[in-house]
RNA sequence: GCGGGAUUAGCCUAGUGGUUAAGGCCCCAGAUUGUGGAUCUGGUUACGCGGGUCCGAUUCCCGCAUCCCGCCCCA
């Protein structure tokens, strides 16, 4: 047993599982970014504040799962419990509120809280996310909803369900919260000793209890349509109707109240229905909603936005129970071998043109015989052996060894690549920069579209 | 933060209040003077940490750490 390990709640990432997170946050935010929403990354530590202003001071993740950091004593740090807050000051701070609205951000980040550690709960864990400032419309919400079902349908998620959920504006809650603290109230002895003290706090949050004592109360409650105000329900009825036309399933619930101070209107979550991660209560892969005020909470001009944030050790984990495979090959295609001592220098030449090319090439750098380097090539994953210093690959020769159909050629060191390129594929390395694509390249009326017309303005 | 369970090598398992704690897989080396996943042989690595009881503890007790389960809550 080694002396040290990861902190509690905090895990290593090792090649394979590490590769699916790539692969997921490659996808993910692709199409983030056809959705018109580019990546924001802001720092791992934030100010306190930001969060206890935002999030909301009596609420479990400000009140005792923020992770203090402090730098020689110095405290007010957080390593941030969630991506909103964070953005929304980063949003503040460069002044993108008089950037062109809508604003949007996509985010895929680590995030932290000093929670207990368990089935799909991590102090560390990793959240995608997009934000959306400026837009009032209903259609806001309804495309980030969009985005989530179709996003999870392309990566091939099953077994969730959508539940959306508003939960009035500002102006109305106080109202919503009234009402429902009466009813409460009057059935204070039917409550779980939990409710009775949040009834005081934040009588919307008994909605959610999973207490079964609860539960018969809360089933009877007054329905929070019933409460609303005429124009929350009418952006609550334009948001439903959207999902609808777009043929995404879902339901409207009651029990969405969703743990942070800062919602308003909107709330949806999309939660895991295996049994495998149901079995402790309900597990959203997903959630997200409307937060009008929290611009202007954190001290920004009145700009509304909405949002949603996604587990992705939820999403893998989900995937992965689901057989959906994920990631890159971690092992190289390409093992250079060697029967000849101390040539290492001959090996590195012989696998840098098959890299070059875009193959995944190891070598073995040891003097071992040949037999214990097949063996290790193997082992490491190889399809395709390049061998040199046997008798057979002598002057500008090497043997090319097909590991899986263990048959080989003797090839000239010229052809190395034509021929590994017959046994393994390429990959391509991402370019650097990835620039527009001229439209000068587009054949007008190829599609079918009548000619450009010229501009009378010009 | 509060409850319950677990913790023997890199992994999986056995076992015991008393000499060198067992096995399987993996890893390394050799058998096999250089073309591989087999077989055989050998080798490295463990009683989570700290106290206590005891002549003596890996074994019993307590605390701590970590993991799992539940509460709480969320991604």
């Amino acid at each position: 047993m080694s002396t040290y390990q990861a902190p509690r709640g905090m895990r290593d990432l090792l090649p394979e599982e590490a590769a699916a997170f790539d692969a997921l946050q490659a996808v993910i935010q692709a199409r983030a970014l056809r959705y018109g929403y580019p990546r924001i990354v802001t720092p791992i530590v934030e100010d306190r504040g930001v969060f206890e202003k935002s999030v909301g001071e009596a609420s479990d993740i400000v009140g005792y799962e923020m992770y203090d950091v402090s730098l020689h004593g110095q405290a007010g740090l957080v390593l941030r419990p969630e991506g909103t807050a964070a953005v929304t000051r980063a949003f503040l701070e460069h002044g993108l509120h008089r950037a062109p609205r809508p604003v949007r951000f996509f985010y895929y980040e680590p995030m932290f809280r000093g929670q207990r550690p368990q089935l799909l709960r991590y102090r560390q864990f990793w959240q995608w996310g997009l934000e959306c400032y400026g837009p009032e419309e209903p259609l806001a919400d309804v495309e980030i909803v969009d985005f989530t079902a179709r996003l999870f349908a392309h990566v091939g998620l099953q077994n969730y369900r959508l539940e959306l959920n508003t939960v009035g504006d500002a102006k109305c809650q106080p109202k919503m919260r009234e009402a429902l603290a009466a009813y409460f109230a009057s059935n204070r002895d039917s409550l779980s000793d939990e409710s009775r003290d949040r009834l005081g706090r934040n009588p919307m949050r008994i909605l959610d209890s999973k207490d079964p004592k609860d539960r018969a109360v809360v089933a009877a409650a007054p329905q929070l349509r019933e409460l609303l105000c005429e124009e929350d329900r009418e952006h609550f009825d334009q948001v439903i109707a959207g999902v609808e036309r777009l043929g995404h399933p879902y339901k409207v619930s009651q029990n969405v109240v969703r743990g942070l101070d800062y919602y308003t209107r909107t709330v949806f979550e999309f939660i895991l229905t295996d049994p495998e991660f149901t079995k402790a209560g309900d597990i959203a892969v997903a959630g997200g909603g409307r937060y009008n005020d929290l611009v202007q909470t954190l001290g920004g001009p009145p700009v509304q936005g909405v949002g949603i944030a996604g587990g992705v050790d939820v999403l893998y984990e989900a995937l992965k129970k689901e057989g959906v495979r994920m990631g890159r090959p971690t092992t190289p295609d390409v093992y250079v071998l060697s029967a000849e001592k101390g040539d290492g220098a001959d090996r590195l030449q012989i696998a840098d043109p098959l890299r070059q090319e875009g193959f995944n090439v190891a070598i073995d750098y040891s003097d071992r015989p040949l037999d214990k380097q097949l063996e290790s090539a193997v082992k490491h994953g190889a399809k395709v052996a390049v061998i040199r210093g046997t008798p057979e690959a002598r002057g500008g020769n090497v043997i090319v060894r097909d590991l899986v159909a263990k048959t080989q050629r003797i090839t000239r060191l010229a052809a190395v690549v034509t021929e590994v390129g017959r046994h393994v594929p390429k990959y391509v390395t991402p370019p650097l920069y990835t620039g527009p694509s001229n439209p000068d390249d587009h054949e007008p009326g190829a599609a079918g579209e009548g000619p450009y017309l010229p501009d009378d303005r010009d």
